[in-house]
DNA sequence: TTTCTTGCAAACCTTTTGCACACCT
DNA sequence: AGGTGTGCAAAAGGTTTGCAAGAAA
């Protein structure tokens, strides 16, 4: 895990002079460069998790030269400290959406693909009531409908 | 899609004698051999979904012969015919269970990774209160609960 | 005997990694 | 200036496919 995020980066560490073998203040994941900005822009300004692909493709129009690895090594980097979330519905592709959403679940549209985020959580009054064998903890839960969005439900 | 499941074999269409250009009679997925017959049975014996290597790994045990190629085919002959079922979970493995379970759940332990089926849905009885945007039509859902299973709660 | 199935290996595709250069700080 | 970050291309990992031999029916 990494000390800071390069969305918040930290103050510099007061330089008392001290000779250090192993430079702490040198971390991965603390440079702002544009192609970072653009990754998370993207993953901000959707309104559902996106793919890799999706993710590629929109931050190139705000960096124009950006390679899939940076985009891999970039998710990477903002799911291990914690500001992105990746998500895996029944599809098998990986989605990336913004952890500071709080807790929501998504809807998958069998049409097109599309995932949108479906506001609060039906799950959380029943909770209690879901019978697990005996023993077993629940910590978290996912919950995912899959129909027709309201496009694709209109041009049937 | 296949006429018929090599689980239940059809009975051979009646001679008629009649010349016919695409041989209807001869279909992929109709012939029961030993590699499929372990594949289903692991598939079948298991409390849980199984990931592929799960798969190859126990169906071998009964086919001491049995390439990797073989358990990709049979799962994908066995999910389009709809003799089983694939799943995905959060971490992003490919799971396949029977099909003629009934509508069910599954619970993830963190811990072991392993996958439990959860008899019964507690979601049914709220599904129609779950709010999702204007013209949205749910026609199935999925719930996994992630935490720990009981023998590695009570290791901790 | 015919045609489907299988195993092997090559092909594919997606994701990861090594390396030299670019760029942040 | 120093060291992180990037792009490219190669490597790696997992899944699919072509083909000749093997096995159902």
């Amino acid at each position: 895990m990494h000390g800071q995020s390069f969305l918040n980066p930290r103050q510099g560490p007061p330089d008392d002079g001290a000779l250090v073998l192993v430079d702490e203040s040198s971390q991965v994941g603390e440079r702002r460069t544009s192609q970072r900005e653009a990754i998370t822009a993207a993953i901000r300004q959707s309104k559902g998790p996106l793919a890799v692909e999706e993710i590629l493709h929109r931050a190139r129009k705000m960096t124009r030269t950006l390679g899939i690895a940076t985009v891999y090594r970039t998710l990477k980097l903002l799911t291990e400290s914690g500001q992105v979330h990746a998500l895996t519905l029944s599809d098998g592709q990986i989605r990336y959406e913004a952890a500071d959403l709080g807790h929501h679940h998504h809807f998958h549209c069998r049409a097109c693909g599309r995932v949108f985020d479906l506001p609060g959580c039906p799950i959380k009054r029943i909770e209690q009531d879901i019978p697990v064998p005996e023993g077993f903890q629940i910590e978290d839960h996912e919950l995912t409908l899959n129909g027709l969005c309201a496009a694709c439900a209109a041009s049937d």
